[in-house]
DNA sequence: ACAATAACTCATCCCAAAGTGAGTAAAGGA
DNA sequence: TCCTTTACTCACTTTGGGATGAGTTATTGT
């Protein structure tokens, strides 16, 4: 006989309670998407526009960049605006100062790992 | 006529790729696996056993709350200890210093989310 | 002998994030 | 007229994190 199957998916629920208990779970989901911190830091060092930053991380496809770049619009931790005179027209990025305080505790996360970080890899032989 | 696929995944490579670029990808990795700053946060407010903290995230399988539980042994943000005298024999975990100083750093997360959330949802109206 | 409880582990399935190749609009230059 | 450049968007496939249901080891109580 068949095995009875859940109808409803319980991932994107479980999201759901953990976002609805905790603010920063949100939080946690938004900055950890891929290259997302990575183009927030360049862009705040002035690396700042699409074709830019396209060279700077040659392996992230048109399409992430893109997509990343509207979330962190969205979200407010960039700003976009038109270079005039320029042909086509092209677009600068900026971040904000919200995207400028995430960017100061991204640094103290990064400080945490380089104080805490496991010289050769000894903590690798747990097991069990 | 068929076309030309990639034989090797690139998705797994940009993750190294990052990772190698800058320790703070591999943090923010492992730190947005769903539940595990949860349970960290439990086991430092004295949730600290197996059974309580299924009975605290109901919705959270066995399968995850163990494997969570590993790796947090793992990356020594916790330990565990049993205690004695039980039977069948109870484990109880706490929290070390190096968990703690990211908690902290988690707290700093939350705070900025709150101070940055959007009431309502006017940004949400964004599309273009 | 059998049930109960704590703390897991295993094989399998599902789904959403990430990646791939191609296509688009608009403007200027050869 | 076609090519180039910027800044995207679309349809599709792949991948690995997460969920599911069941099984395991060990110890005490009845």
């Amino acid at each position: 006989m068949a095995t009875p199957r859940k109808e409803l998916s319980t991932n994107s629920e479980n999201r759901q309670t953990l976002a609805a208990a905790c603010d920063v779970n949100d939080v946690l989901a938004g900055i950890s998407l891929r290259w997302k911190m990575q183009l927030l830091y360049c862009i705040n060092e002035g690396v700042a526009q699409f074709t830019t930053l396209k060279k700077t991380f040659p392996t992230l496809s048109d399409q992430i960049l893109g997509k990343r770049l509207k979330e962190l619009r969205a979200e407010s931790l960039i700003t976009a605006s038109d270079i005039p005179e320029t042909t086509p027209p092209q677009i600068r990025y900026a971040t904000t100062e919200k995207g400028r305080e995430l960017l100061a505790i991204i640094l103290d996360l990064h400080h945490w790992g380089l104080k805490w970080k496991t010289v050769g890899n000894s903590y690798c032989t747990v097991n069990g």
